[in-house]
DNA sequence: TAGGCTATATTTAGCTC
DNA sequence: CGAGCTAAATATAGCCT
């Protein structure tokens, strides 16, 4: 039997052959694909890659496809106006596993903002008076928390301070003497 | 010239025609790629979208696909080991993109690291004893920047609260007293 | 006229040597 | 890797509704 394509299974295929038909054949996947793309105006990617090989093939079209999914990305938002016309899975679940990732560095992120606040002014890089009431309010409250807490934690670390460094380094001490007020 | 696939330029293709072409050759596309994944046991993914229109059509080959991908994504650390072959513009750039966005929150988050460690001190988050001379020598800098910002800020801070918060609210007023020291 | 199905023709794919 | 051969892909036309 010498046919083409159709008997794709009872073949006898040493490796070095099954290598070769698969080049084969993306290469002409990715031709087909492109006379697609072209033909009907449409973007499309293909993507391949084998079980127990450290390979990945992937085939993009067009330069322009590149760019339409970052901004089909950027937007997350918008996913819903797309529908995902057959499996969605692939391209769904490389979203999933993104957002879930970026939540979670966001709501870190978040968790730091007001302390962030903080020392933007205490750096100077934010100027006093771009700030404004609500957020005055809410640093002189972290204010009055700060001192209270730096009193408190100065106490109890003057102790630590002096057993550990005693053990390890004393250049340390001069370091708990040069506070103002 | 009635040839087939070659001349897809110069062609009055009728938006119905379009469409006609566009069903069979992504049916086409799809056989071959399925015929592919199992005649060299590989993955195959395509993805195709048009410009205008809202529909993504997307054929992975396996569930398994699926599966794989999301492994491939669960572990980025091991992207290296993949060799990217042809055109790898696709899914690198899908990568690229959220890889970038998440190493500028990692940034922001590293940013806050050493705020971080003050504010879980503060918190009762952390004991004194589970931090090392280092650590210790560190925060007691921390201190005293903190101090000396403290009595900076709150002098200038006074002025625009009185300035602000008399023109909005003056319910904050009460919030510049108690604090202690 | 529009759309769908079939037949046909010709190119392309893909295997073998 | 090229030649050659067979099946598949696919565009066009004809025909029917």
């Amino acid at each position: 039997m010498n046919g083409k394509g159709v008997c794709w299974t009872n073949r006898n295929l040493d490796e070095g052959k099954r290598k070769n038909i698969l080049e084969e054949r993306l290469a002409s996947l990715c031709k087909k694909a492109y006379e697609l793309s072209i033909l009907c105006d449409v973007k499309v990617s293909l993507i391949s890659f084998s079980h127990g090989e450290t390979d990945i093939f992937t085939w993009p079209s067009l330069t322009e496809t590149n760019e339409i999914v970052n901004n089909y990305l950027a937007y997350p938002e918008k996913q819903r106006q797309y529908k995902l016309v057959e499996h969605d899975a692939y391209l769904q679940s490389i979203l999933n596993y993104r957002e879930k990732e970026i939540r979670e560095l966001e709501n870190m992120v978040e968790d730091q903002e007001m302390k962030d606040l903080f020392n933007q002014l205490a750096e100077g890089r934010k100027k006093f008076d771009e700030i404004d009431v609500c957020d005055i309010k809410g640093l002189l409250n972290l204010f009055k928390d700060k001192r209270a807490k730096l009193d408190q934690m100065e106490m109890q670390l003057s102790g630590n301070v002096a057993n550990e460094i005693d053990a390890n380094d004393n250049n340390a001490g001069e370091q708990n003497d040069g506070h103002p007020n």
